[in-house]
DNA sequence: GTGAATGCAAAACCTTTGCAACTGG
DNA sequence: CCAGTTGCAAAGGTTTTGCATTCAC
């Protein structure tokens, strides 16, 4: 995603929002780390190396304008710091207590996430947060410990 | 566990943890205020009143011991301050953004809310966490919203 | 040109920790 | 009795803020 530049990616239009450098560095960046779910921290090194002069204040600032926006999305997992996600399928994400790591869940094929949930009536669901842990079975120490 | 208690409340056993009296107010303030999901601060005030000695920090220290031995919930939404919740059935939460109170919302009936998403094989889930912002459409505040 | 965004450092917020005193089993 | 728990205050990590400077439109 937004790697296979056919074109530039440089320079996206995110509903008239001031497109700043900063903005732009911290967008490119989240897109090339996408399946790390990088922190903020994360994001601003490698924004540093990109461009020096960024501040880490300028990094939150942008990840939370870019998140309102709706061009990345926030991921929260328990109390840990921040995540950012340029994934905007809607997804779940899995956190491997096991590497450590942070994966994208896709829904299955028709099915629909807020189904299962029993809704009063007259509520109105703008956004739904699914978060899993466990063991992802994939990498050595996983898969050791999802024999158990 | 522990629900389906036809006597009294007090004095619950949680898998041989020592019950000092903080860990015992500070689990029968939660399960008063259960459906209000207080975070550690409105707990803390709530069992500050019914005894006078307890501090913050037993607060924190309590309710994170109680949510290691299963006894509750801890519930986070977004960044904001951890809330807990005596309901151990598997269920969501649902942050109504306009009367900022949070309510369960349980599993139709015979659904599973994993199967809809699409795991990989080999990867063990062992904790879910589901959250909905949105309208709940119950108070004056909400239903007015609702309509638009 | 001008309102909005940046960079810096300091503050805010929630939560955890160190340690001496205490207590439940 | 004594490991585990408490209470207090101080520290921790993450995120936000105030303000002068700079920039995108």
């Amino acid at each position: 995603m937004a790697q296979n530049r056919t074109v530039s990616k440089a320079t996206e239009d995110f509903g008239g929002l001031r497109m700043t450098k900063q903005r732009q560095a911290v967008y490119d960046v989240l897109s090339d780390l996408g399946p790390q779910h990088p922190t903020a921290a994360e994001v601003f090194v490698t924004a540093k190396e990109r461009m020096p002069s960024i501040s880490l204040a300028t990094v939150y600032n942008c990840l939370e304008t870019l998140t309102g926006a709706g061009a990345i999305k926030q991921v929260n997992i328990d109390r840990e710091a921040s995540r950012y996600c340029p994934n905007l399928q809607p997804h779940a994400h899995f956190y491997c207590t096991g590497c450590n790591q942070v994966f994208d869940i896709g829904l299955e094929r028709g099915a629909d996430a807020e189904s299962v949930w029993s809704l009063p009536a007259g509520c109105r669901v703008e956004e739904m947060h699914v978060a899993m842990r466990g063991i992802c079975g994939r990498c050595p120490n996983c898969s050791t410990a999802a024999k158990s």
